[in-house]
DNA sequence: GCTATGGATAGCCTAGCATCCCAATGCTA
């Protein structure tokens, strides 16, 4: 698959055309870079099949983008792209991670201090040969450092949304070898952390060999770092490690329980065993030698007097004394969703039409699905105006009245993802929200104010009538943005008054609320709706990141409002 | 460089904000 590859290229390449000052083009670049990000076919094969003018026919490419992707497939590289990037040989990925670093600067360092990567900048922040350049003064300078510490910080952690799919590919192809007896992930993916170090599966055998020998050969695999028969570790392209484990069956429950972690959570349970004058370990349960567990999970904790605990609360942040008490809530899970209310159209800028977007969540068996665009503070999305979201109401009821005709039991809501302007007030007039089905409101500007001021404004806009749901509440996005600080319990207690609904988005630099965040609005007693905050019908999926966050909240079904079917949850929106 | 319109050419990705430097630039949504 060269998608991806070609689409980092054309992102790069657009960015160097912005440091060059190029007008147009870097659109052009980074649009097809981002339909090739979503695009389902192989370009390899769709250029192996048909050739050049099949290209032609990808939105976005043109004759020069398609000759570039010809020139790729064919040698590696494009000679345009490889001639910028000898002139500012830059760590590009790195470089425009941290907040505030675009291309002119990135230029300017590099031509200037020769800053190349994270490291040289800095290095040269630090001894404050940014500030005395022109151009840069020292609160660029201190925003440099502070853009660096906090890409520091997320180093070496991965995002959950972009691990899972390839683990669950490898996992797959690991399954189909007749040599593997069980499987299972294990480690902080299987608890469904927002973000991973590495990978960690095991494994059940009989010929560990083999396992191992198509374990290291898999196509990503860049480093091997050892093998052996019980255990090998590698590093795969997209950076991130694995780590493979064969152990004996009658010590797969225990060894997959032990790796699973969290470490808190096994300092418990062995101290549980203890009392019980039993020891807990990866190979089984003990009583003096004799092993009386240890081949599943369940008669692992069964043997310590717990009962089996999902995998994604165990933090020892209260589990073990629920599950003594008879308490674990029946938490929810993903089939409990019977609809999204945030997603995107073209109408602002999603990816996928409307009617493309509904067809996408009837197939998932939704009951409905909110479309809420952007409105029009954002002018770089095409916000929706006034105007335009009563044009949108047409089109919405076009297609139901379809659905209806087809006896489709589906419905699209019209939804809005309506901005908190910098007082509280929102970007669209009063009377053209209370047309709409239901109101989103989010924060997307102004990120650096006060604590105080911040929740200021956000409750002001959830005293306003017209608000159902409050978006991505603390505006951070993992790897990239710190999240604004705000007062969360006085949030809460607003939320709770005027029967405003906090939203857990889904998309995974998002997730925000955060597992914390979410448990604490449960104890609240304030109601949550799962949105996958989707701008292309294939990621109306990313809903399952939010419920694994809501489940690591403690969160049962009805606390989530669209667990409802149609009827109950607009009886619920209107209330 | 791509797309749409009309067959070569126009239009596209804008506006607010911070920073730097006191009008302009670069970054971000």
């Amino acid at each position: 698959m060269f998608n991806q590859e070609l689409s980092k290229v054309f992102h790069e390449l657009a960015t160097y055309l912005k440091m060059e000052g190029v007008a147009f083009k870097p659109y052009a670049y980074s649009k097809v870079a981002l339909v090739l990000e979503t695009l389902e076919e192989d370009v390899g094969e769709i250029y192996k099949k048909e050739g050049l003018t099949a290209l032609e026919k990808i939105p976005g490419v043109g004759k020069g983008i398609a000759k570039g992707i010809e020139e790729y497939l064919k040698t590696g590289k494009i000679k345009h792209y490889e001639k910028l990037k000898k002139k500012i040989p830059v760590n590009l990925e790195e470089l425009i991670a941290v907040e505030g670093m675009g291309p002119k600067k990135i230029k300017v360092l590099y031509q200037k201090l020769k800053i190349r990567n994270l490291k040289d900048l800095e290095k040269a922040a630090k001894s404050h040969k940014i500030a005395s350049l022109f151009g840069f003064e020292e609160k660029t300078e201190k925003n440099i450092l502070e853009g660096i510490a906090f890409v520091k910080r997320s180093k070496g952690r991965f995002l959950l949304g972009n691990i899972l799919p390839k683990v669950r590919e490898i996992e797959a192809e690991l399954k189909t070898l007749k040599e593997v007896k069980q499987i299972s992930v294990a480690g902080s993916v299987r608890r469904m952390r927002e973000t991973v170090g590495d990978v960690d599966f095991l494994v059940v055998s009989k010929n560990p060999q083999k396992v191992m020998d198509f374990f290291v050969s898999l196509p990503d695999v860049v480093k091997i770092w050892s093998k052996g028969t019980t255990r090998s570790s590698v590093r795969m392209k997209d950076g991130f490690g694995m780590d493979l484990r064969v152990v004996p069956e009658k010590s797969y429950g225990s060894a997959l329980q032990y790796f699973t972690g969290s470490k808190e959570h096994n300092i418990r349970t062995r101290r549980i065993a203890m009392s019980k004058r039993l020891k807990l370990n990866e190979y089984g349960v003990f009583r003096n030698k004799k092993q009386i567990a240890g081949k599943t999970e369940a008669k692992v904790y069964k043997a310590i007097g717990l009962c089996w605990i999902p995998p994604e609360i165990r933090e020892n942040k209260g589990e073990i004394e629920a599950v003594l008490e008879g308490k674990l809530p029946k938490f929810i899970d993903c089939k409990d969703i019977r609809g999204d209310l945030h997603s995107h159209s073209t109408w602002s800028d999603g990816k996928s039409s409307i009617s493309e977007m509904a067809e996408a969540a009837k197939s998932m068996g939704y009951g409905y699905l909110g479309i809420s665009d952007h409105t029009k503070f954002l002018k770089m999305v095409h916000g929706l105006n006034e105007r335009r979201l009563s044009l949108q109401r047409k089109e919405i009821e076009k297609l139901n009245s379809k659905f209806k005709k087809q006896n489709a039991r589906f419905r699209i809501l019209q939804g809005a993802e309506t901005n908190i302007l910098d007082k509280g007030t929102l970007d669209i007039k009063d009377q053209a929200l209370e047309k709409l089905d239901y109101v989103i409101a989010g924060v997307h500007s102004k990120f650096k104010m006060k604590k105080r001021e911040v929740t200021e404004r956000i409750i002001r806009a959830i005293k306003n009538p017209n608000v159902d749901i409050i978006a991505h509440l603390t505006g951070r996005l993992l790897k990239h943005r710190e999240a604004y600080q705000i007062d969360l319990d006085k949030i809460l207690r607003a939320a709770k008054e005027y029967n405003v609904i906090l939203e857990i988005n889904s998309f995974p630099e998002r997730l925000d609320l955060n597992d914390k965040n979410i448990r604490r609005a449960k104890e609240a007693g304030v109601k949550m709706v799962i949105n996958s905050d989707s701008h292309h019908k294939d990621y109306l999926g990313y809903i399952e990141f939010g419920v694994a966050q809501a489940r690591r909240g403690w969160v049962e079904k009805k606390d989530i409002i669209n667990t409802r079917p149609l009827a109950k949850l607009l009886t619920f929106l209107k209330s």
